[in-house]
RNA sequence: CUACAAACCCGAGCCAUCGCUCCGAGCAAUCGGGGAGGAAAGUCCGGACAGUAAAGAGCAACCCACCGGUUAAGCGCCGGCUUCCCGCUAACCCGGGAAAGAGAGAGUGCCACAGAAAAUAACUAUCACACCAAAAGUGUGACAAAGGUGAAAACGUGAGGUAAGAGCUCACGGCUGUAACUGGUAACAGGGGCAGCGGGUAAACCUUGGGUACUGUAAUGCCAUGUAUAGGAACGUUGGAGGGCUGCUCGCCCGAGUUGCUGCUUUGCAGCACAGGUUCCAGGGUAGGCAGCAAGAUCGGUUCAGUAAUGACCCGGCCAGAUAAAUGAUGGAGUUGAAACAGAAUCCGGCUUACGAGGUUUGUAGUUUU
């Protein structure tokens, strides 16, 4: 479970309500051919935080219209935010609680290569913005 | 050997590192095991399962349409029949393929072009009669032999018959339907007594016979949560901690005990405050879990029954089960870059469509050799 790389269901996001309000009420930016929605949201003192850091992935099922296309992107996109993610929850802070759903938004089918290359932008710029914040 | 077509098989495996999901073991660390398809697709048929509805009958709508078998069931599959097409042939037999296979002898509609005419046939022609001296011609009527058109034109030959002709009649033959009778479970085949011969189209309407309640696993069942409560208003005049019945609410029952202050001739009454109650307003919270759900019309194999589809006995196996949704990423050798179509979502039996490197078999064509 502690493993660096891992990327295990506690991890997931997981409620449809939860993506509702991240859609609607998140901030958003966009890192070609990955838009991220995020939210960062204060942790109540004396409640266990599980994780600090829940993420999503997602591809419109208007631009690939096959399951099986969906299903790659997908996984290519897990793969690049599990391989990368570690400086992302390192920046964090105990109080805080970061969700974060990445949705692809280009309209060819992603080599692996450039993709988790746009990811590690993504999570360099929403690591910075946290920081900030 | 090459190319094409059809049918069937197969739909990748190995090593390393980092990961995902489910199950089992363990206090834990961790370890061990399972993890997409032939179509998982289209949602076109048929079921299982579940909920809702339902006296009975009819109309409408939709579906089905040779026979038998098979099956849980079917518009599937297997076998047979009939018709048609192709091959071979003089022809049959035979081989292969297809079927939109009830009814055109119930009615309505439609039948391109050509042709006089495509369905109560009549252009040319033939015959009779009238007009005319006669012929020709014109008109009226009869007829359906001959002609050409067409995918299709009104049974064939001969004789009789007649104004001329004609199934108008007869003989022989042909075709269609059907009764005895024979064979077959049946479709049907043989058979011909009888009736008829003035076409096709039901993938036009229609007629006949048979059938169909609707909705789908986001079904459905169970559990948990939940009307709390900061606050406001009104009513009312209860003054009550706690316990029992119940999953909860409402309600019912038992019940120690009887708020504070002020006023009054004080067992008590009145007013105010506070708490509680009811109703309304406002507002808040939840939207999660379990079952369904994966051991089955299951998979592999032997034997037996059956022409076959399929079934029976026995032996062995356990083979995805998620819920924003796992089955992946990178590198390596190999044969060149392991590729095409494509991702389970309640589960089965079929059908249809999509597709690749290769393998097997069959057929056709070509080339080389003998």
């Amino acid at each position: 479970m502690n493993q660096p790389n891992s990327y295990s269901s506690q991890e997931k996001l997981k409620s449809r309500k939860a993506l509702e309000s991240l859609f609607t009420g998140g901030k958003s930016f966009s890192v070609f051919p990955v838009k991220v929605f995020y939210t960062l949201d204060p942790v109540e003192a004396g409640v266990q935080r599980e994780t600090p850091v829940n993420a999503g992935v997602g591809v419109s099922s208007k631009n690939f219209r096959k399951a099986v296309q969906r299903n790659r992107i997908k996984r290519l996109l897990r793969e690049a935010y599990r391989t990368q993610k570690q400086a992302l929850q390192a920046a964090v802070k105990a109080e805080q609680h970061v969700s974060v759903f990445f949705l692809y938004i280009g309209k060819e089918l992603p080599e692996y290569a450039p993709l988790k290359e746009s990811m590690g932008k993504a999570l360099e710029r929403l690591t910075e913005k946290l920081n900030k914040a």
